[in-house]
DNA sequence: GTTTAATTGTAACTTTTGTTACTGCCAAAA
DNA sequence: TTTTGGCAGTAACAAAAGTTACAATTAAAC
């Protein structure tokens, strides 16, 4: 644990604080398309993502789903943050998109480290302002933009994300994330593909230039 | 300054704090309609909202616009907090929506206080929670409901912040707000008005019952 | 009082998105 | 091998939202 901690954080938490996360932290490993955490459930403890990556999904009171945004290395869930010191429920779903590690911290720490350690109350606050950012761009994407530019912008974040050109995601699966129709993902999908921007395949897109 | 500071925040902050507050905050009178905050600005003071109603904004590039939300008595600016520590460019528009009375805090206090007073960095991470939580909510209107129901949504958020069931709002000026055209609006209200739960007047909409 | 500009109402139309239905295809299971 | 179920392609249609255009009304400016 100590390596990978050092890895992500050293530039960001002071020794000490290294030393008592080291402490009181627990190792977890989350295997991709794993569920972290539900919507509803209460939270008491907090992750700081070693490697790998969560996606964050609302959901409305149909079931219906919408992808918000990805945590990756050096990120921990601001939503979490907030459950944990206002004790009220989570409003959102965390699967992990890929294999993924994270530290657990346990959520009494948080209240005393944000008192006692300056790096952490920054790294909090950066994280605050990080998921607010992301809020908007999804906010952007839903407000301003049609699907088909949505549907660009998440190749591209997946192909970030999984730094992979090849996608493997079913049309349907795409379709429940970005909260519209697996028909209308496959025709546009389609038009992309007749312009040379990707290559479909079954369970698969390969992404040549977006 | 005392008697409002107090009448909002007392029971809330420790007293030493509230002294310091007095000490350093500056009373700021905001007339209806005034903008506060531009996008693209850097933000040196922070807002405590002592009375009135603030409306924060999103543009994208063909300056368009979106209501995020509304900032109330009690409430700070959650992204004035992060742009402040992270020395940024604010992402958002704010603009009194009523006349409004403010306390500004100069940024370095902020800082300085989220280490000494636990009730102060409660407050900051109570502001943030409320301001994510709104952002989901706003999220949920885009994305889950169509527009005759963002609109009902908009009356009532709009009767709820400035008490009163006569909004004097013109078609164009919700249109803006909603990010949708004046055609839309106009066509969606007259449904409403034909319903019996609102009526149409020359730059206002009585709300009888939504 | 007349002119001007802003506001609202409405029709007709287009675009975007969502829905239904049916097809062929592929891969895993029986 | 055959069957089954999931996946993708596509047409035809429906609904929602956006656009254009113009008329009628009201309020403000001159």
């Amino acid at each position: 644990m100590l390596n990978s901690l050092k890895e992500n954080f050293a530039h960001i938490f002071e020794e000490a604080l290294i030393d008592e996360i080291l402490e009181v932290g627990t190792l977890k490993e989350i295997k991709e398309g794993e569920k972290l955490i539900e919507i509803g459930d209460y939270v008491r403890s907090m992750p700081l993502l070693i490697s790998g990556a969560i996606k964050i999904l609302r959901e409305d009171d149909n079931g219906d789903e919408l992808l918000l945004y990805f945590l990756e290395r050096g990120d921990t869930c601001a939503m979490t943050l907030t459950c944990c010191l206002g004790q009220t429920r989570s409003e959102i779903r965390a699967i992990a998109e890929l294999d993924t590690t994270i530290i657990m911290i346990p959520i009494q720490k948080m209240e005393e480290w944000t008192g006692k350690y300056k790096s952490w109350r920054n790294f909090v606050f950066q994280s605050y302002h990080a998921r607010l950012t992301e809020m908007l761009e999804t906010i952007d994407s839903i407000a301003f933009y049609n699907m088909d530019e949505r549907l660009v912008k998440y190749l591209q974040n997946k192909q970030k994300i999984t730094n992979d050109s090849i996608i493997n995601s079913t049309h349907q699966e795409i379709a429940y994330e970005l909260h519209t129709s697996r028909v209308v993902v496959s025709r546009l999908l389609k038009k992309l593909e007749s312009l040379g921007k990707i290559e479909l395949y079954r369970n698969s897109i390969k992404i040549i230039s977006l």
